[in-house]
DNA sequence: GAGCACTGC
């Protein structure tokens, strides 16, 4: 190791990659060898044909000699696959370790596991297992390598909190900065301090390597040899992708991606097309133009098949763009932010990216979250591109000028920063952070927004005035896999007898889209929605559903005739019975109190009492919140948008888009408030509670 | 009165 000043890329000799790869890869055209020719070779041979195979030694060389290894990895450098089974090869997995790998999503690790099952020839779950949320498949005895979600590792942290089963953890895709990738990287950097065996491998892009570096370095003196964090580029394998901008700034990007696509589609070889725009609005107007526009097209030119493609399509008609088109057709995808790591599609050559993306931000001073259309970063725009770069030499179009691209922020803010922090907050308690404000954030989240959560914990009684975690009720709230308040709901409903209700109507709440976002059928649609609504409002609504989902055998014809999730109400089904094995656990009585939706309605209450609205006197269907004045309105999918607008209501959420508008509502009665949650309206005025504000911090 | 980025436990 040189003790140079800047020895912040490894370079051990010839063979190691420098600098200059970090280089290429900002200019984002990094050319490589033949694409993967190799699958007739043997599995072993196929191995060590990937890019990563030559950094094989280095790596391990940092792994056994630096606590944390900081491994920058390209797409397609096969890293997620190869890094676990090299450190598993020379001993990580002896003495009964197992090697942990978390992902930020199911499907990756559970794919992953199976790729690295087959490579070694085993059977998945024995050598090589995954544990994600409602899939435990790994063997206490058998299992090395464990591919599992940052959040799984957060419970498993909570059991076991220095995570004493392994010897090295992977974090992939650390660049993601999901809270819970944030929250495992601060937990990590603690643990390491109480287990110096433990090493930790972080897989990152470019940017954030540096970051990454500076806090998990804890060398404090001028003498880099002592640095216990080392980086290691390591190149990946994808093809030249050319980037075009704008030379003026374009009005409408929508407009303009319709523009593009038919450009490309005109002069262009055969090769196809993936436009990221920000939602399913956009989508459909762009789909209606193209279909329009290739309607009068030339037959001189290839055919085009448009798909829309965004997460609350059904999932037949996202599997659509998978499919392959006939030889004579050019398939386009109108996608959002979801083919941007979430999915892969083969074959893109174009992509266009208008350089917006719908994101969630939090406003502390009225706890309210709001989606957004905001500019990309310059790392999402290079990860965008990097899609046409996949299969042979892409092009991609970025609808704004390259001034504009320089002027974009580097990477976006992270999670942390911009949400509510009410469940992380309280699953950090439960892992005995005693000082939240001295915790070691990788990325500091505002004080404000964590008052604001610590308020919100205090109110439901998971924490008590100094801070510290409630014996029970916090405890159970932390274990609960809900939102805190949420969880709330299912604590009250144990104490008002209603648990077989709470935990469906619990259960429901998780599920994006109840009823399916069917294209050309909206009326149809509403029809449906209409025969199982409640009076009482959403909560009450949705436990209709799921008693006639289940009292009609849970059958898939039922679902299609009313338009429902089929695939969501079974996601909703697991839910309710992970929820009751906690309730379970903890030895908590699972009763029904017989369709009393007065009893439901008040444990609702108790959950959600911070967002109570009144109907104001003033204008139609304007409410205002009870603990500010806050101006909301009723969201037009809530069963009681039609209705004669009810007086008093609570809320789970509120959606900003032109309005405010509370989801989820349910009609309360205004006397609950004081007499089931004295402890918060009951001293409402702004003095004392800036005096309570000043108590719990 | 008229709308729904994406994950995860």
């Amino acid at each position: 190791m040189s003790s140079s000043n800047k020895p912040r890329f490894w370079k051990p000799g010839t063979s190691a990659p420098g600098e200059d790869i970090v280089e290429e890869r900002k200019s984002e055209t990094v050319v490589t060898s033949s694409y993967n020719s190799n699958a007739s070779l043997p599995i072993l041979q196929q191995r060590e044909r990937l890019p990563i195979y030559k950094y094989r030694n280095n790596i391990l060389y940092c792994v056994e000699k630096f606590q944390t290894t900081i491994i920058i990895g390209e797409t397609g450098s096969g890293k997620s696959t190869q890094l676990p089974q090299y450190l598993l090869e020379i001993g990580y997995g002896k003495h009964g370790y197992m090697i942990a790998v978390t992902q930020p999503r199911r499907v990756a690790c559970v794919s992953l596991a199976n790729r690295v099952a087959d490579e070694r020839g085993s059977m998945i779950g024995r050598e090589i297992g995954y544990r994600i949320r409602f899939d435990d498949c790994w063997d206490e005895n058998e299992t090395k390598i464990k591919f599992l979600t940052d959040g799984m590792l957060i419970r498993e942290i909570m059991n076991d909190p220095i995570l004493r089963q392994y010897s090295v953890i992977v974090l992939d895709e650390a660049h993601e900065r999901s809270i819970q990738t944030d929250m495992a990287l601060g937990l990590m950097k603690k643990i390491l301090k109480k287990r110096k065996d433990l090493r930790i491998i972080i897989s990152s892009a470019t940017l954030d390597a540096q970051m990454f570096f500076d806090f998990f370095n804890t060398n404090e003196t001028e003498d880099k040899s002592k640095d216990t964090v080392v980086i290691m580029p390591v190149e990946g394998r994808s093809f030249p992708v050319d980037i075009h901008y704008l030379v003026d700034p374009c009005q409408n990007y929508v407009k303009e991606t319709v523009n593009t696509i038919l450009k490309i589609h005109k002069t262009e070889p055969p090769g196809d097309i993936l436009a990221f725009l920000t939602g399913a609005d956009e989508i459909e107007f762009a789909l209606t133009e193209l279909i329009e526009a290739t309607r009068d097209m030339s037959s001189k030119y290839q055919k085009m098949k448009v798909l829309p493609m965004h997460a609350s399509l059904p999932a037949g008609h996202q599997l659509k763009v998978f499919q392959k088109t006939p030889h004579d057709t050019r398939k386009v995808v109108l996608a959002t932010n979801i083919a941007e790591a979430s999915i892969t599609i083969n074959g893109i050559v174009y992509v266009i990216d208008c350089g917006f993306v719908k994101m969630m931000a939090y406003n502390p001073e009225a706890a309210i979250s709001s989606l957004v259309i905001t500019k990309v970063s310059q790392a999402s725009a290079v990860q965008r591109s990097g899609r046409a770069g996949r299969v042979r030499a892409g092009k991609a179009y970025r609808l704004y000028t390259e001034s504009d691209f320089e002027k974009l922020p580097a990477s976006q803010t992270p999670e942390m920063q911009r949400c509510d922090l009410s469940p992380a907050i309280l699953q950090m308690k439960a892992l005995g952070i005693v000082n939240l404000v001295k915790f070691d954030y990788i990325a500091k989240p505002p004080a404000q927004n964590m008052l604001q959560a610590v308020e919100l914990l205090y109110a439901l009684g998971a924490l008590n005035n100094k801070c510290q975690l409630v014996e029970p009720d916090g405890v159970r709230l932390a274990e609960m896999p809900l939102h805190p308040t949420f969880g709330k709901m299912l604590l009250a409903a144990v104490e008002m007898g209603c648990t077989e209700e709470m935990l469906t109507i619990a259960a429901m709440t998780q599920i994006q889209n109840v009823f399916l976002n069917v294209p050309n059928e909206k009326h149809k649609v509403e029809k449906a929605k209409r025969l199982f609504s409640a009076v009482e409002g959403d909560h009450l609504t949705l436990l209709n559903i799921f008693i006639a989902f289940d009292e009609n055998n849970r059958s898939q014809k039922f679902c299609r005739q009313y338009y429902l999730n089929y695939k969501g109400l079974l996601r909703a089904l697991s839910i309710r019975q992970q929820l009751r094995n906690v309730l379970t656990k903890f030895k908590l009585p699972i009763e029904s109190c017989n369709g009393n939706g007065r009893t439901v309605r008040q444990c609702i209450t108790k959950g959600i009492f911070v967002n109570a609205a009144k109907l104001h006197h003033t204008g139609i269907g304007v409410y205002k919140t009870v603990k500010d004045g806050h101006e909301l309105h009723i969201h037009p999918t809530s069963v009681l948008y039609r209705e004669v607008p009810p007086q008093w209501v609570v809320f789970n959420e509120v959606v900003k888009t032109n309005k405010e508008y509370m989801q989820d509502i349910t009609v309360i009665e205004p006397e609950w408030l004081h007499t089931l949650t004295s402890h918060y309206y009951q001293f409402g005025t702004n003095r004392e509670i800036s005096e309570k504000r000043a108590k719990i911090c």
